[in-house]
This record gives C-alpha cells, sequence and structure tokens, in this order.
DNA sequence: TAAAGATAGTTACCTGGGTAACTATATCGG
DNA sequence: CCGATATAGTTACCCAGGTAACTATCTTTA
C-alpha cells in the first residue's frame, strides 16, 4: 500500500511549512489564513466573500471569521455592494502600507524552506500537485 | 514566486484529501486522526504515547485527546508501563474484530483518490515530498 | 405580483493541531 | 540520600477548517 506512506507525507509537509510559516509571522500579529487573504486581495483588489472562498478552497464560515479579524485589526475593511447580500471585502492603507515588511518576511520563509530543494525539484513537484489536484476536482 | 502557488497547492490537496477521507470514516463512526493511530497501531502492536506522537510527528496534546476519544469508543486500551508515567496504547480485541472493514474502506477511498494519478506520478511525488520533508527535518 | 427557490453571509458547534503551564514520575549530581 | 533536572502525559486555550441551521436578500415562476 504505497498511499497511505503517500497521504502520509503530504499531510506531514503540509503542517510543518504551515507551522513554520506562522512561526515567521508571530511578530507580525498575523496569522497563515490571515496572510493567504490578504496576499490575494492584494494581487485581486477587491472581492465579495464568495470570491475569496472560491479562490482559496474554503467554506464561507472560516473565511468570515478569518475576515472579521482582519477587520478588528484595521487590516481589511467590508464594502456593501449593490447587491445588498455581498460584502466586497478590501485592504486598508493601513495593510497597504505595512504590505511590503509581510511580503519580505514571508518571501524570506518561504526561501529558506525550499533553500536546499532544487528548482527542478520544485517545478516537477508543482507540476505533479497540480495536476493531481485539478483532476480530483 | 513559485514557492506561493506550491504551498498554496500542497495545503489544498492535503485538505481535499483529509476531507474526503473523513467523508468515507463517518459511516463508520471514526475520524481521520483517529484512523492514523487506529493504522500505526496496528502494524506495531502496543505503543507508548510518546511513541504515537514521534511517529506521526504530532504533539502531545493533540495525540492525548485522540486516544481519549478511542478510549471512549472501546477500540483502544491505556496500559501502565512499568515507567509509572508511561501509558502504552493497544488496540482492544473489538478494534482488532471491525480493523479489516476499516481497511477496507479507506483502501477504497484512497484508490478511488488516485485513480485517474498514475503510478509512475505517484512514485515520483512521494519521493520528491519525502525528499523535502527529510531535508526540512 | 406573490410565493417558491437560490444565494451571501453568519452563528453554533465539531475535529485537528499548536503552545503554555501544570502534575507526576525518573534520573542524575553533589 | 536528596535536591535539581528531565521526561510523559494532561489541561486549558488558541487558530484552521468542516457541516448544519439560520437570516436576509435576490431571482424565478406560477
Amino acid at each position: 500500500m504505497l498511499s497511505h506512506e503517500l497521504f502520509h507525507t503530504l499531510h506531514q509537509l503540509s503542517r510543518h511549512l504551515t507551522n513554520k510559516l506562522n512561526e515567521a509571522l508571530k511578530p507580525l500579529g498575523l496569522y497563515s489564513a490571515q496572510w493567504a487573504v490578504i496576499f490575494v486581495l492584494k494581487k485581486s483588489g477587491s472581492l465579495t466573500q464568495k470570491e475569496l472562498c472560491d479562490y482559496l478552497f474554503v467554506e464561507a464560515p472560516p473565511m468570515t471569521r478569518t475576515i472579521q479579524r482582519l477587520v478588528k485589526q484595521g487590516y481589511v475593511r467590508q464594502v456593501p455592494g449593490k447587491d445588498k447580500r455581498e460584502k466586497h471585502v478590501q485592504l486598508t492603507e493601513e495593510a497597504l502600507k505595512q504590505y511590503p515588511e509581510w511580503e519580505s518576511v514571508v518571501n524570506e520563509v518561504n526561501q529558506g524552506l525550499l533553500k536546499e530543494f532544487p528548482t527542478s525539484s520544485q517545478e516537477e513537484l508543482s507540476k505533479l500537485q497540480k495536476g493531481w489536484l485539478q483532476q480530483l476536482l
């Protein structure tokens, strides 16, 4: 049974990477799920919570919670849309100001985690993962 | 920045696989973390909680909780060791009786998840993951 | 147009995994 | 031998993400 080992390793890798990211984000007062939202908003500008959920493949309830924490910290705004059910989420000026530092911290961690993992392997791994995931959805 | 995408895909894959496993385990009254413990105990016979933690790369507190749930369901026993700090964990007869059905359910899910993912890709992915993880620890 | 159904978001509650602080037992050094 | 230190396990509390049930707002349709 190869599969048990494959799943187990993947699970451990995922946990390990998340732990390292959280460790690095701690001094910034952020958590991994918050960073994921900030990262997407920085790229996309303004998205409804539904769009954020679809993009990050997360259910609505955890997204609500993550956004509420970001709102409380002053990093995100919820703007009511023309469709009154929707809430358009966007970064505040405060978040935009701090973004470069956050990004550099995250990039540094990522680089450290990939330091001794050859670029060719990274690309191969990325390709395999994307292929499998896409085939599963 | 390749790394963001790599980490994101890996995280999603891990979540997706865990969700599918939990879905399949639900009718059996088990959860993924419980199954992981049962799987290891079936192979190894009797382990202390520390050994289980080391094997599964999980901290002690979540392990305590998972084991307590298994004890409550009657699938696991905690036997005091010669060293009175230790608790040796082992499967009950009830668990051993049900194990074959559990295993077949899990194998079926795993097979379904890997169905259209070529064996060669599985091996390649497994190799890359193990290499990276080992290098990180 | 009024009623039925679909959709966005929230709330409550569950498991999974992490840290910090604690207890109890073992071990080691003076 | 006894006090200091290390280790196994537990408890309390945090975040991440899942489902079920709910509200409020569209959108269909009879």
